[in-house]
DNA sequence: CGGAAATTTGAAATCGCTCAATGATAGTGG
DNA sequence: CCACTATCATTGAGCGATTTCAAATTTCCG
């Protein structure tokens, strides 16, 4: 049915997850779908269904507000869980749009809670991944309201290299941004004006260069020294997490010991 | 050993929990402590082993920038579990001061983990709340990164004057507000002097009126239309949630039925 | 190639910030 | 209970960052 597996990266951050839990993670997919760029997945207000997980490409979550201005929340990039605050709600909070074309598993909400019955650590870890998203929102917060413009565009382009570094790290210091200024204004809350003088100050700065859609950090030290971001360092194994069950062990494993 | 029952009514929120569910969430936490007004309960920076859930009292959550400015991420009032977006990290990222004298219970993350074995709808209900709390972030990002100085303070009361009517819905317009203009400004992303200009100003259209540390909101409906908010419905035993399992009904309950 | 979308630039207006000072309030110790 | 002091609220004036409006350019896409 789905040969090809789901990158799980971020749910293995926390601690290491057993074939069973794997397997039941994936089991709790009911279908893939492909997305051509720009169109809309899913739109503010609508019936909270499913919730989606990235497999490829780029999205971007963004709320509109009455005053004709939008706010991109979140860019998803492949691993991200895509639509999970709106499972508290009735109607859903934000929107989400394909920067490229994506492929997407989707989820539906039966098959989330039911993992929490049947599968404690990986819904465990799924918590943990929620609250990692919180510490990101709450970090994006702290720039918006308390940096500059040339400060937030330091700091988001910086986030966004670790992400894609945690994805491939053979990475080098550029990669390319599926985001047109329009969008990164969105996203670091300044006009689109602003924006576009803010980067160019950057190129002339000698910090970022730019052509076409690829951006490079020139200067990764300074663009640290800019934004000023926090190291965040996740927790691995801790003492509290629940531990692993020893449970049917695979025989050719036990073979092995 | 603790006589007072926690105020769970955001837990109950999204469904009804069991007396065998609520209990475990009860036995869950480790001791008490009360806190004075303005005292430092967890320093960012700090190692993460323990959440807190606030029994009474406020307290606020806040982030200090490397530029010396101050982002508070969250005020948080009875019924608001505390600290939990760190319990993915190694070290917190947020500190938390008392705003007004405190009474909160401590839950060890061990005991935390634990209940996502024992109880996974309580696991799920915890992973909602999680889930509300992203969502919550998230409006505020759109109202720090699009609206106006004047609506951002709007957004806040309201919200504010929301929360505390769900947990007393005999409120009338008018309550305690224990910030300072300097904090209030750190909440809306400000400096003092602006943020005061801007409650004076509000003063000035009659939609607030402010005496001593007693904020009433004159004009909600005014407020709102300033503001903009979107309605927020949360989830109500929706079908996918984890059904209430029949098991060990109390005697004379089955006796009564 | 043509048209639409995105980027870039200029000029002027505005909102919010900084600096600085004054007045008001509340908490503290006597 | 009062005086003292630190903190907080308020105000003014000037500045600066960001916005707005408008108009080129350039790039992208069909």
């Amino acid at each position: 049915l789905d040969v090809e597996p789901l990158p799980v990266h971020r749910l293995l951050e926390f601690t290491r997850l057993s074939d069973r839990e794997l397997r039941a993670f994936h089991q709790a997919q009911s279908h893939r779908i492909s997305v051509d760029r720009k169109k809309l997945i899913r739109a503010e207000g609508d019936p909270v269904e499913e919730i989606y997980f990235v497999i490829d490409g780029w999205a971007a979550s963004y709320m509109d507000l009455p005053n004709g201005r939008r706010q991109i929340v979140k860019v998803h990039l492949p691993g991200d869980m895509m639509g999970a605050p709106s499972m508290a709600l009735e109607r859903a909070a934000d929107s989400f749009v394909a920067l490229t074309p994506m492929q997407l598993a989707v989820f539906p909400l039966e098959a989330i809670a039911s993992l929490f019955e049947d599968e404690p650590r990986l819904a465990l870890t799924l918590f943990l991944c929620a609250q990692q998203e919180r510490v990101a929102l709450m970090d994006r917060i702290a720039s918006i309201g308390r940096t500059s413009a040339i400060q937030r565009v330091a700091a988001f382009f910086l986030q966004l290299h670790r992400r894609l570094k945690a994805i491939d790290p053979g990475m080098d210091n550029s990669f390319e941004l599926p985001l047109t200024q329009i969008e990164l204004s969105q996203v670091i809350g300044l006009t689109t004006v602003h924006a576009n003088r803010t980067l160019r100050e950057m190129d002339r700065l000698g910090i970022v260069y730019r052509y076409r859609s690829k951006i490079t950090l020139v200067d990764i030290n300074a663009l640290s020294e800019l934004a000023g971001l926090p190291e965040r360092r996740y927790v691995r194994d801790p003492a509290w997490f629940l531990g692993a069950r020893p449970d049917t062990p695979k025989p050719h494993l036990v073979k092995s010991a």
